[in-house]
DNA sequence: CGGTTCCTTGACGCATATCAATCTGTGTGG
DNA sequence: CCACACAGATTGATATGCGTCAAGGAACCG
């Protein structure tokens, strides 16, 4: 399901202003971007780039949410990025200059703004406030890998599930203790590189014995409004609203 | 041990043309980044860059190896990546615009050439030539952490091993059957997620158990031409040179 | 030599994967 | 409205791979 974008430019700007993507761009280049763009309506679990593909465009998340990841030749997958709203993927791949090694697949159903590979590298190569959105992206995008790298090599399975729920809440609304997984279990499982059984495990063990959360369904609350700063680094703490309150463990 | 930067330009150019970083610079440009670094002499073991710290300078490897890593509260550690000769590290951080995530040590002796952070950026704002050198190094760190991560996260122990040695034998010379190690086996197995103890399981039962190489101190030689064919992946047969030949498995 | 560092080897325990069964919620059709 | 099917989630039992600890060997250097 494939149209071409007719999208309200300066609406679009206004929703999205805050991708990094579109940083500093002037309603005309973002124009040209939309002009030669289609969006793409997709299903839950539909598969937009296979592992191996000749990557063709570079994919902004409209509504909805992506899964990137890789796959080994006995089919086990790990999923890379959880992506949401106004995030964009492939961005990297297109300046590999090979075909894509992760695959991607919808984790539900949305629209998927598809900006031609070409689109956006012209203008990388002759616009240089277009060229350093890039590479901000592609920063942000390698340190967030480093995370997930130490995530998954040096910490326990349980401090996993804590960082990313604690991530998942500073992401959200701080202001109530209660915050929903964007994505299922299963899949976040993979994503911390653990198996969904494993995943249930921890949340439990958090209920019962650690008394941290308490989980319905996709429905996280929790116990007390401390609950998860145990999990909490210098990355976390930026985005954190208490940061400044006495008892935070990570003061200087 | 530092020393302003007195390189011969043009020996320079021709000693590193290969590296992304520098990739369709003028001799006049490459001058001005020589111009304001310095070069520093490092011991094995040196920490140049500790976790936290505010990043000054981009790290250009001239002689030597340097590692970089992570590590919790625990002081457990990961390597992230293992740099030789004509790499460079700290430069997604420069643009990260925060504190280093990561240390960086140097896993032996050599000389460094420090570029300061703002000679980085500053002509990254104005010139889109270096701007897009910059493009391609962050998506070529970005690619190499994507195959770390399913490495660490999809791969057993003998396999990280395997496609390991696979890279370091094609990333030398092929002629022969024989390479060596170029990091201590300790760096080597934190890199690949494990501890020593299981890399040096691993490395024996490759030698007894499936008679693939014989190991003796850090030189490695394959007992049949294609010991490690069966560790290579989309990624790794690019490089090599028996890619052509019928009996290989990834063949289209 | 003796001392250090790096690597290897063995024994043991634990955390996680795996397999299989059950439960829960949701949507469908009679 | 209930029965049924189905996917996702949970739970339990079992197996095993890896980390840990501790001791022994090998290479290197003063």
């Amino acid at each position: 399901m494939s149209q071409k974008s007719n999208l309200n430019v300066q609406q679009f700007i206004t929703e999205f202003h805050a991708a990094t993507l579109l940083h500093s761009l002037s309603v005309d280049e973002v124009n040209l971007l939309l002009e030669q763009s289609r969006i793409d309506t997709v299903d839950e679990g539909d598969q937009l780039v296979y592992a191996g593909d000749k990557v063709t465009h570079l994919l902004f998340i409209l509504e909805g949410s992506l899964v990137t990841f890789r796959c080994n030749t006995h089919g086990e997958e790990v999923n890379i990025r959880l992506l949401g709203k106004g995030q964009c993927c492939m961005d990297a791949v297109i300046f590999m200059g090979s075909e894509s090694p992760i695959g991607v697949k919808a984790a539900s159903a949305g629209q998927v703004l598809k900006i031609p590979a070409q689109t956006v590298k012209q203008p990388t190569e002759s616009n240089v406030v277009f060229a350093n959105n890039i590479i901000a992206v592609l920063a942000d995008f390698y340190k967030e890998s480093i995370l997930q790298l130490d995530n998954i090599s040096i910490k326990a399975s349980k401090e996993r599930v804590g960082y990313y729920l604690l991530r998942a809440f500073l992401a959200g609304n701080q202001d109530d203790d209660h915050f929903s997984l964007k994505f299922k279990k299963a899949v976040i499982a993979h994503y911390l590189g653990m198996t969904p059984e494993i995943f249930s495990r921890m949340l439990k063990e958090m209920q019962k014995k650690d008394q941290l959360i308490t989980v319905k369904g996709a429905e996280i609350t929790l116990m007390h409004s401390k609950s998860l700063c145990q999990f909490c680094d210098d990355t976390t703490k930026n985005v954190c609203t208490k940061k400044e309150e006495k008892d935070c463990h990570l003061l200087p």
